[in-house]
DNA sequence: ATTCCTGCAAAATCTTTGCAGCTAG
DNA sequence: CTAGCTGCAAAGATTTTGCAGGAAT
């Protein structure tokens, strides 16, 4: 499975091959993409990034990361209440738990998705292209944690 | 399964209960949500009841739709582009299919989605609140219409 | 040298809110 | 009557786009 290194050399690459060039803000985006382990908000690598590039523009950032997507190499999470965060891991559908306090976001072991996506396109007839499985609910943490937001609190929007 | 009248009489109820007024406009977008089997967006609905009040403002179809949210009476579905459906009709988490060529949406039936978000919550150790099972593709119209637009062509956005 | 990229600011969407007058109960 | 609702317009929030200067190849 990819790892952060992995993901970022294998990214650095499909972006040579297409002729595009390897700026320093764009290195750093994907860095900041695969070596969190949260899903990031463009919000959130805009924020990171901004320690080491002060000028950079947020335009910039939505411009990387949907070049990335248009090549295959991020995962959009839009939800339902209009944030936005991103995969770069594991660029291709898969399930997501949401806690909807602190906003974290794992990936569940959970083989489903794929037989799932093929048995509603059996009994659909629709020819399936991707698909989205999100459940959201309290995470263990928040739950312990009581009212008050829990460990690892990061707003996605 | 509630079709169209029995929810609109079951939604005017709870209204009535909850002390809110039934102005003609209120009416007329609760009929527009429970009559359509398209899962229409805020501009569908405002769209068709212009014909009727070509007064009615689009906040106005924006207030009730998250009024008969909140109240449990319809279920938003924001899409990872940005639109925004909504299902009067089963207004609790199920499965969606959607054509993405032509946007219709199709509830499949899937037994799936209680026993599926019961299983990921035993692995994650979340306690599941909601969740969203989307698959996005092709419609049988669509494909046999081959790159044109397909029967009922409905924008979602 | 070229082509692509960045930052800034303006534009474009989509949704929400403030307010004065009107309406259902 | 009184609370709640509507229409209009302005405000918000988020994402996209135009442009001129600057970098990467």
């Amino acid at each position: 499975m990819a790892d952060g290194k992995g993901r970022y050399a294998q990214i650095v690459q499909k972006l040579k091959t297409h002729g595009h060039h390897l700026t320093p803000q764009r290195l750093a985006i994907i860095k900041a993409i695969v070596e969190s382990d949260r899903h990031p908000s463009v919000e959130e690598i805009h924020a990171r990034l901004r320690k080491t590039f002060p000028t950079m523009s947020l335009a910039t950032v939505y411009r990387n990361v949907m070049l990335l997507k248009s090549l295959g190499e991020v995962l959009a999470l839009g939800f339902p209440d209009g944030s936005n965060r991103y995969d770069g891991r594991h660029p291709f559908p898969h399930p997501h738990v949401v806690c909807v306090r602190c906003k974290k976001i794992v990936d569940p072991e959970l083989q489903s998705g794929r037989e799932l996506a093929r048995a509603v396109g059996d009994a659909t007839g629709f020819r399936i292209l991707s698909h989205r499985l999100d459940f959201f609910g309290i995470c263990r943490d928040c739950e312990a944690a009581g009212k008050k937001g829990c460990g690892a609190g990061q707003a996605a929007k």
